[in-house]
DNA sequence: GTTAGCACTCTCTTATGGAGAGTGCTAACG
DNA sequence: CGTTAGCACTCTCCATAAGAGAGTGCTAAC
């Protein structure tokens, strides 16, 4: 069954509401706020069809409506339109994010801060990857005399180090040698293209190229480093002040904890960002839809910057059901177009 | 005023049993655990003057005593004693331990992660730094016309990135070439070193030695790479399950917020860990003791590990004053040592 | 110095009774 | 038939009260 206009205004009004004030929103209230020039007797009419077709509920009989995660998505879809950041706040950013830094690192945990102090939620930013990987450069420091630190540089920039033992001594010599030698065969290469050539080198360059190709191999398929912002300003919204209706303490903390361990395990947020569609416009995800990953109480508002196929990396908004999302959109795409902007010049 | 030995039982039994059921302690409560030959009447005697010497305090007329800040520093410095892991213990982490990593960063965060687990607290560890910094390589990689990405590799393996601009094009041939000339002039030198050695050079190469000695400056003073693990289980800890006695759902708020800020704020870390005392043994530091950081509510028990200004780094353990502070040495003076031994492999 | 006894104090839990908010229903209206 | 006014109903929230429980502080005896 599909909504009524009026309807979907009234849904509009009351994620809206819902949202600035995290307090259930009830028929009179909606009246007032929409503009709509009709009772409040009329909107309880259309409330009741909202709840039933599950895009509203009420925790008890007499305690206004709030957005279920389905009427979320609805407003996402339907209802919340465009928001251009405002000129003096793209302004702002821009400047903000244009301050002194040279190192990249910085950049992204810039971008992280910015983004989760003006949405008052967590921001996550990964580094850029590079879709193909080549090596670039090698380099072997000895650290003892049967031990040695193996460097890979990689086209983008990456750096990786393994240690690496050998059976018998080794002077640093020898091995800025190899390192030189190996680099001048290998670079330009590819993982695979790195192992087939190992076959035909030495025994003791074989070791090491198969060594290398592995690392390279790893740096293609590498966790990228995330960053992330915000925790302490999310932590301030009223979702964590307290219980909500209906919830014990015990829930409240184990909401909490499910975040905090999703951001501490890296693989997690791997795992929801590969999952991503490739369509490259900002992505929403309520209440972690389908996947139950303990996740229900969150949604993540997400967009890729960079350059397709070549060097990009994802970043976004995660907070509470009951967020901005309209303003998060913006802010995420606003983001990605600075950030676009960035790894082009690098 | 000094403690007689009965007191002091009474307030090491007090603290003990608080740290282990994290309810105030009760007169009769410490008779039966103490093993005391006495009666509730004599401890509550003795209980009374702990009170006015402000080990312990009470909440309210009718409610146990909980230690003070004084009361835990009291039994950290005089009544806790040795407390070594038992060997089965001890015989587990050093196998998780030496699972096969091999990245100087994996280990670090599996440092990190099995001190939070063993401990249900945060986990601090930094990487190792090495009191005077030696260059060892740069590379120079060209992205744009007037563009490049300059790398330095510092000799304990730490790798610097910055980018570099030029008034005029270069390509990747003459860069390779400066690179390699200032490898192999600046080598081995420490940051003062290559600044002084920057203005013999040509012009052209000078800007670059001015800026790869910049960049080992910061290796120097840098902020070094902070890793901790285990906010999730210290969120599990009573004192995060709701408000204490007294408390408002706010303060609690506040309280977790500040520990998730300090997180965040790699400086305040920083700041913190260089406060230390060169005392190579364990130090702890309860409730922030003087300084007032907005984490008076918690404590932290530090190690360092490695070799003495030749690279080390720090490693710790965070949480709640009501904290096993026994356990806690014990685990972080045995993960010191196997960090040890790992920097010396290194 | 130690102990038994006991009144006292304070918290925590449970129960009780409005006040307030918002609904759902019904009947009337255009 | 959609819209509206009116009103009883339900449920939460808050303040108040009473009783149980825990632990103390004091006093007097050992």
């Amino acid at each position: 069954m599909t909504l009524s206009e009026r309807q979907e205004h009234i849904l509009k009004t009351i994620v809206e509401t819902y949202v600035s004030t995290a307090r259930p929103v009830g028929s009179h209230a909606v009246v007032t706020a929409s503009g709509l020039q009709v009772s409040s007797a009329t909107v309880r009419n259309d409330v009741a069809i909202l709840e039933v077709e599950g895009y509203v509920r009420q925790f008890h009989t007499s305690g206004g409506r709030i957005p279920t995660n389905a009427g979320y998505r609805y407003y996402v879809e339907r209802l919340m339109g465009p928001n251009p950041l405002s000129t003096s706040e793209a302004v702002t950013i821009r400047h903000q994010f244009h301050q002194a830094h040279t190192e990249l690192q910085e950049w992204l945990k810039l971008a992280a801060t910015i983004m989760a102090y003006r949405m008052h939620n967590v921001a996550l930013v990964t580094a850029p990857k590079s879709a193909e990987v080549r090596l670039r450069h090698v380099e072997i420091i000895s650290t003892q005399p049967l031990m040695a630190l193996l460097i890979v540089v990689l086209q983008d920039g990456t750096v990786l180090q393994e240690m690496m033992a050998f059976p018998e001594p080794r002077n640093q010599e020898d091995l800025s040698a190899i390192a030189d030698r190996l680099s001048t065969d290998l670079r330009g290469l590819a993982a695979s293209e790195i192992e087939a050539r190992a076959t035909v080198l030495p025994d003791s360059a074989a070791a090491m190229a198969a060594m290398i190709s592995h690392l390279v191999k790893r740096g293609t398929e590498q966790h990228t480093q995330l960053y992330h912002a915000g925790l302490a300003d999310m932590i301030r919204q009223p979702e964590f002040l307290g219980p909500r209706p209906g919830e014990s303490m015990t829930m409240l903390n184990d909401r909490l904890r499910q975040m905090v361990e999703f951001l501490q395990q890296g693989f997690a947020v791997q795992r929801l960002l590969a999952g991503l569609p490739q369509a490259s416009d900002v992505h929403i995800v309520i209440g972690s839809d389908m996947g139950s990953d303990g996740l229900q109480d969150y949604s993540f508002v997400l967009g890729r910057y960079g350059l397709e196929d070549e060097s990009s990396g994802y970043l976004g908004i995660v907070g509470p059901t009951r967020m901005e999302y309209r303003r998060a959109v913006a802010l995420v795409r606003y983001m990605s177009e600075l950030m676009t902007d960035l790894v082009q010049a690098y």
